[in-house]
RNA sequence: GGGUCGUUAGCUCAGCUGGUAGAGCAGCUGACUCUUAAUCAGCGGGCCACAGGUUCGAUCCCUGUACGACCCA
């Protein structure tokens, strides 16, 4: 936005005015008596006559956001937070250097007011000015009153500005806020400890993705933001904490979507003892817990679907996904070329060098995912998509693991962790060899990790949950940017 | 990375077959002591995203670039 746009350069003036006024346009200190949420929610049901009978004095504060001037009074709208509340000046009321005050405020402006709670004759609930303070000047002109702002970029970008037209956008953050400290409160009654690991990493590890990469510059070293703190999670279950949990952001070098952001949140929480049964029934149940704490209902609408989180949910191994959501024969699914001919028939574009798990995986995102619309828990994946897992003692080509879906979309990996400290590091060796053949995503081989293993890791289970698609799911948002403040896009052009 | 669409006043948007720009809100001036999209009268405000090209003439047609949205990989 230009810095010689004409209201702004005739607000700037009137600081000029303020000042040869004695006004001090950006305040300090100013006590209220109430936030507006809370005057609104006491008097809000008080009638004309309750409010005249006895008096409510008050002291607000908030942001003019409407403003409704006559000869010798004025009605404004104050903002404060996500909730207005209409104030209302006149001469008689105030002296007369608050009233020349009143005359010179503009939309955008921060102000406080002191004065009795009523009713105005249209029956809205008013303050009525007595005294009135600026604590902020704006130079800025709001977005218009009646559209807001819409301009997808600019709310992004200037969140603050999203933040002030859209004040609905308050809740979205407010029901973040408070799904992110009702999973604190389930998790440490249940016995689990809030940990904090690195968020720089020597070596990128814990999930196939590519990390962005940093310099230290005292250690001469590269660091890589970490993609998924599991490695040092399973270390502190190797070290004996029984239940760990850590919620906080992972960095991954990939495409924008409405479901990715580069930065984003995710929480994951380690059980000694436990397998990855033990972790679908703790998602069903703290799901609900969630789904009870935010909505007050287990059954909700997404988007146009409507979600039923009563438990237990769907579980469907992935090979039997596979083959019925595509009618196969389940052979198929075991031959690298039948199952590419089979793919390629249900219109995949399969490269000719794709490994038989690289087709299946194509399939099962292709063909099932988007069609996994309540609940459902994918288990069973194959050993070589899951090299951190556990595997299966009926089945060695697969792992003791589960996905969550929810209107086709993951929200949860969980499983048993690999603690074979051999087979562990087989698995490296193939990821490595996946690495060298050009695979950028593939795990780095971690020593450290390794000899961690060797001291022994209990029996244990461990799960990550995407926090911000769990957030768009509670607060029926379609894209990832509606629920993180400052989603990342390209630096603004320098004009 | 590819495709489609978009970018015009502070905001929300019009702008015909190419003839050099409009509205509402916001702003400024005046009137108005219960309005709530207040009302009434008047007045300002534009690098039409950016850079090229075609043309007598480009917001409009063409090419490229930037940013965004959606779809695809």
């Amino acid at each position: 936005m230009d810095e010689s746009s004409e209201q702004r350069t005739q607000r700037i003036q009137k600081l000029a005015t303020l000042k040869a006024m004695g006004v001090q346009p950006y305040g300090t200190r100013f006590e209220t008596s109430h936030p507006v949420e809370d005057l609104v929610a006491a008097y809000g049901l008080k009638t004309k006559d309750e409010l005249e009978q006895h008096p409510v004095a008050c002291r607000i504060a908030g942001r003019i956001v409407a403003l409704r001037r006559f000869g010798k009074a004025a009605f404004a709208s104050l903002q404060d937070g996500a909730h207005r509340i209409q104030v209302y000046v006149k001469k008689d009321a105030l002296d007369d250097d608050a009233f020349r005050l009143s005359r010179e405020l503009d939309l955008g402006d921060w102000v406080g007011v002191e004065g009795p709670v009523f009713r105005t004759k249209t029956d809205e609930l008013t303050v009525a000015v007595q005294t009135l303070t600026l604590l902020s000047k704006g130079l800025r002109p709001l977005p218009e009153k009646w559209h807001g702002l819409t301009d997808i970029e600019t709310r992004y970008r200037q969140r603050y500005v999203d933040l002030i037209a859209n004040p609905g956008i308050h809740n979205v953050f407010e029901t973040r806020s408070r799904l992110i400290a009702s999973i604190r409160t389930y998790l440490t009654t249940h016995g689990f400890l809030e940990v904090e690991t690195p968020m720089m990493h020597p070596l990128p590890g814990g999930a196939a993705a590519r990390p962005f990469v940093t310099h230290h510059n005292a250690l001469k070293t590269d660091l890589y933001l970490r993609v998924a703190p599991e490695l040092y999670l399973k270390r502190l279950m190797v070290g004996g904490f029984r239940r760990v949990f850590e919620i906080n952001r992972n960095f991954r070098n990939e495409g924008l979507s409405t479901i990715h952001n580069p930065e984003f949140t995710m929480l994951e929480l380690y059980q000694a003892y436990a397998d990855y049964c033990d972790l679908m029934t703790l998602t069903e149940e703290l799901f609900g817990t969630l789904a009870r704490d935010l909505l007050g209902t287990t059954t909700f609408t997404y988007q146009g679907h409507t979600i039923d989180l009563t438990p237990p949910w769907r579980r469907l191994p992935y090979f039997e996904a596979l083959v019925t959501y595509n009618t196969l024969d389940r052979t198929v699914l075991d031959d690298r070329d039948m199952a590419a001919a089979a793919a390629r028939r249900l219109g995949l574009d399969i490269p000719g060098e794709a490994s038989l798990d690289e087709i299946l995986n194509a399939m099962f995102e292709e063909t099932v995912e988007p069609r996994l619309t309540q609940p459902t828990f994918i288990t069973d994946y194959p050993i070589a998509l899951s090299p951190l897992s556990r595997r299966k003692d009926s089945d060695p080509r697969l792992a003791d693991r589960f996905e969550l879906f929810i209107v086709g979309r993951e929200l949860a990996n969980g499983f048993s962790e690999l603690n074979d400290p051999l087979d562990q590091r087989q698995r490296f060796v193939a990821q490595a060899a996946q690495r060298e053949a050009g695979d950028a995503e593939a795990h780095a081989f971690d020593e450290d990790f390794l000899r961690a293993l060797e001291y022994g890791m209990p029996p244990t289970a461990g799960e990550g949950i995407g926090i911000d698609r769990l957030v768009m799911l509670f607060t029926n948002q379609a894209s990832i940017r509606d629920v993180i403040l400052f989603p990342q896009l390209r630096p603004e052009s320098p004009s």
